[in-house]
DNA sequence: ATATGATTGTCATCTTTGGTGACAATCACG
DNA sequence: CGTGATTGTCACCAAAGATGACAATCATAT
């Protein structure tokens, strides 16, 4: 199981069992570092995109509109895994800095179809621009073997996790 | 600059300059995989705790006792980088839970000396192993030489970003 | 056609959370 | 011993999350 010799022999005399794992320090745990870094990152980039006047989560769901032009809103926010009540304020966001739509839905005088303003899809291209450079800024530290092996190394750590591709678990909040 | 030749040639007949970032997907970026998996790794500590009665910042403070007992509600959110409106919550929770006391100070007749109790510093051990068993589960996808190469990339984001050891940004809300 | 139950979008509300300000008691220092 | 700073506490306010109820419309079965 976990009863991996122990690399230090430092301790005072404690039983022969006792690997106390008090002693391993948060900075040198991958949890604690993945955490860590995974909020600052998400800070970052929240941070960035304010002169977009957009959220992460807004970011979403002009992704998800780009791939599902004139979606409905519970559509979207099934992709998305949100609920729709929310999805309600966030196309609000949208439709007031003029990045979105609604429009009568063809098929469903219910729904709306939302779709992706011309200035919407320049704002997301932005978006997506941001993230190339926070992701640049992060890891130029990193030698490009590095930073390769660090990609292939997250992506095994996701998919081992079963978080799905592409969709952010902030955002399932609620669902 | 940015301006690395790309990759891909796949596109339409576009602009020369347009190596457009909208292609890469989310889950292809390091800055997005970090954010995913930070996101759930610290819901999953966080949930893992329940059983414990604390939340994470619980776990902060307690080990900010561990090695500065007797330390003043200021002092420990100086240590922590919180304020110290949180704190008296924060240390409220512990007492409540009879995980620490707070005792007169012997010097100063403000503040109060908070120290863990032997069943703080219990649960303190539990919580730790609760953090080791996460990593275990969270990492074990992983061959012991890439675990090794993460936990070292790691480290090194979280330096070049000055991510202070140890410290989790969540707790710097207010400050 | 029409009655019934489900679905879509919207709004109102409730709870929780985080952050800020004010306060008494005590200290430190001139 | 008086003045300004510090400690801990509480009360309050704002922002955010989640939930429930509602009208309009659909889909389906008689």
């Amino acid at each position: 199981m976990a009863g991996t010799r122990s690399k230090k022999h430092a301790q005072a005399p404690s039983g022969p069992e006792s690997t106390d794992e008090t002693l391993v320090p948060l900075e040198s745990r991958a949890v604690f570092l993945l955490s860590q870094i995974g909020h600052r990152v998400a800070t970052s980039f929240s941070e960035r995109l304010e002169p977009l006047k957009i959220q992460p989560r807004h970011f979403a769901v002009m992704n998800g509109l780009a791939t599902h032009d004139g979606a409905t809103q519970q559509h979207l926010a099934d992709i998305l895994g949100i609920h729709r009540n929310v999805m309600v304020g966030l196309v609000d966001d949208l439709e007031l800095n003029n990045y979105a739509k609604r429009e009568p839905h063809p098929a469903d005088r219910r729904a709306h179809a939302v779709r992706l303003t011309a200035r919407g899809r320049t704002v997301l291209r932005a978006a997506h621009q941001t993230a190339s450079a926070l992701e640049s800024d992060v890891t130029n530290v990193l030698a490009a073997s590095e930073r390769a092996r660090l990609l292939e190394s997250l992506e095994l750590l996701a998919a081992s996790m079963g978080l799905e591709p592409g969709l952010h678990p902030s955002l399932r909040a609620n669902q």
